[in-house]
RNA sequence: GGCGGCGUAGCCAAGUGGUAAGGCAGAGGUCUGCAAAACCUUUAUUCAUCGGUUCGAUUCCGAUCGCCGCCUCCA
């Protein structure tokens, strides 16, 4: 019997003899009309910083991802825009696809689509009903919680329990179901010109619940060992998957759920109504870059609710702009040959601190920490100009390791200047040697205007982009 | 009403039964022709409030106030 523990790092021992090398999961992305916002973004990003820290570990992932392309709103969204459902969907899948990019996120082995799915979901819905778990009426299939006697158990929602104000919401008359919780696994169309496919069930549209369970199974298996998806989704998305997918096979469906939570806006819940909704695209828009955005939303601890600011986004721009300026200025560091013995165990310890806070429940607060007091003593030493080859080398692989799992120091951009800047920065050094700084000076505003930022060191002239 | 998360410096926040990580911003300094970058020093006698347990609580317990989520449809 698996123990079931607090963090998912503890899970993965307890599941190593299991899995032999290689972390199947899935991961309950976005609706399409509902992909941009930042809140989605931070659970994304959550994903796949899990994603690479499973191969920071040294297994191998298969991960399942999906983004819901069929449910009522979409269907009457697309009739509304006279378009189909492919043609109405692939616009925000398209888009959807080009954030998760420029944050950062590595694609997932597997994206499926439900409308892609109708005959894996009929195949479920047939087993459930063999097995007494479903039921028809007027043309849709339900699922019968009563015959499922575990179901609240990933939720510990408890039915019972609920007085006047919530139960009085429940309204039993209004739906042809034997009981009031019981959920939809396939509706028939309300019209018979609406959007919707044939199936060996009849003809109809997929519930919500049913094309994670089919999917998932499909690519990962009766029994898979991770889920993820927002606090959101507990209940009653995954409660249902649960009551889907084990009412199918009778077999544990999944090992280990984790829930990302939600983000919060100066304080509150973010809403279009409160006018505090933004999308990914709103930040890049007002000048935020998307390091920043993915540096600022993986700052906090996946499980713990994070207070989206625009200050601590201005704050996350200078950080990640300092980390990008460090790998620069590591690399073209001038290193006499040897080693300094301190900042060998310093990037150790940098490297020791990191994987421990990972590992503490996926703390990345602890595990940044780590990079800044590795980049702070780099620096320093930097400064001093004791910088060692070895070490060099050390800190290099050190911060290419973490960021394996951060990717949150961008690419060293080495990119050619024309020669007109090249040679605007020599006249200016030429001009600071006959120590004519007026006219270096207004070189120097003259680039910064062009987006050229010079720093003079001890050898010499750097440049960068703002 | 039920279940759960949370309230730590100007901002984002980690954290622990033994006396507050880190980042941003701020202050002073080093370096620089000046900047920039970087470094050094500094910034919460205090962790929503009030009680309790304890030798000792920010950390445990209770109450109060405030914020967030789920408990209904749609996903």
């Amino acid at each position: 019997m698996l123990r079931i523990h607090n963090t998912l790092t503890a899970q993965l021992e307890e599941l190593r003899p299991l899995i032999e090398g290689e972390v199947r999961f899935y991961y309950c992305g976005p609706t399409v009309w509902d992909y941009g916002h930042i809140g989605n973004f931070r659970s994304a990003i959550a994903a796949d910083v899990i994603r690479r820290y499973l191969k920071f570990k040294g297994l191998r992932v298969t991960q399942v991802m999906n983004i819901t392309d069929v449910d009522d709103r979409i269907i009457t969204k697309a009739q509304e825009a006279g378009v189909g459902i492919d043609e109405y969907t692939g616009r925000y899948i398209d888009a959807f696809w080009e954030d998760f990019d420029a944050l950062g996120c590595e694609r997932p082995e597997v994206a499926p689509r439900a409308t892609r799915h109708i005959p894996e979901m009929a195949a479920i819905i047939e087993q459930l009903e063999q097995r007494g778990h479903a039921y028809q009426s007027d043309g849709s299939i339900y699922y019968r919680i009563k015959s499922f006697a575990e179901y609240g158990k990933l939720s510990k929602i408890n039915f019972a329990g609920n007085v006047a104000g919530a139960s009085e919401r429940i309204d039993t008359d209004k739906y042809e179901k034997e009981d009031a919780r019981d959920f939809a696994l396939w509706k028939a169309p309300n019209r018979p010109d609406e959007t919707a496919w044939d199936s060996p069930i009849g003809r109809g549209r997929p519930g919500w619940h049913i094309e994670c369970s089919a999917m998932s199974m499909k690519y990962l298996g009766e029994t898979f060992d991770l889920h993820l998806g927002g606090v959101d989704l507990i209940f009653p998305h995954h409660e249902n998957e649960i009551a889907q997918s084990e009412g199918a096979t009778g077999k544990q469906f999944v090992r280990y759920w984790l829930h990302f939570e939600h983000l919060k806006v100066e304080g509150e819940t973010m809403s279009k109504s409160k006018g505090n909704y933004y999308t990914f695209r709103d930040l890049t828009a007002k000048g935020f870059s998307a390091a920043a955005v993915r540096y600022f939303l993986l700052s906090v601890p996946c499980r713990k609710q994070l207070n989206f600011t625009f200050d601590a986004l201005r704050g996350a721009e200078k950080t990640v702009e300092s980390l990008r300026d460090f790998r620069a200025r590591l690399e073209e560091a001038k290193t006499e040959p040897g080693t300094n013995p301190d900042l060998h165990d310093a990037t150790e310890q940098a490297l020791r601190d990191f994987e421990a806070g990972m590992d503490d429940d996926l703390n990345t607060s602890v595990a940044l920490a780590a990079v800044h007091d590795l980049t702070r003593q780099v620096n320093t030493v930097l400064a001093r100009r004791t910088l060692r080859e070895e070490n060099k080398r050390e800190v290099s692989a050190a911060i290419d390791r973490i960021d394996s799992v951060l990717n949150v120091f961008g690419e060293p951009q080495r990119q050619m200047l024309d020669d007109q800047i090249q040679r605007l920065i020599d006249e200016r050094q030429e001009a600071r040697h006959r120590r004519d700084f007026a006219r270096g000076d207004e070189i120097r505003d003259e680039l910064a205007a062009q987006g050229i930022i010079l720093e003079d060191t001890k050898d010499g002239v750097r440049w960068k982009r703002k």
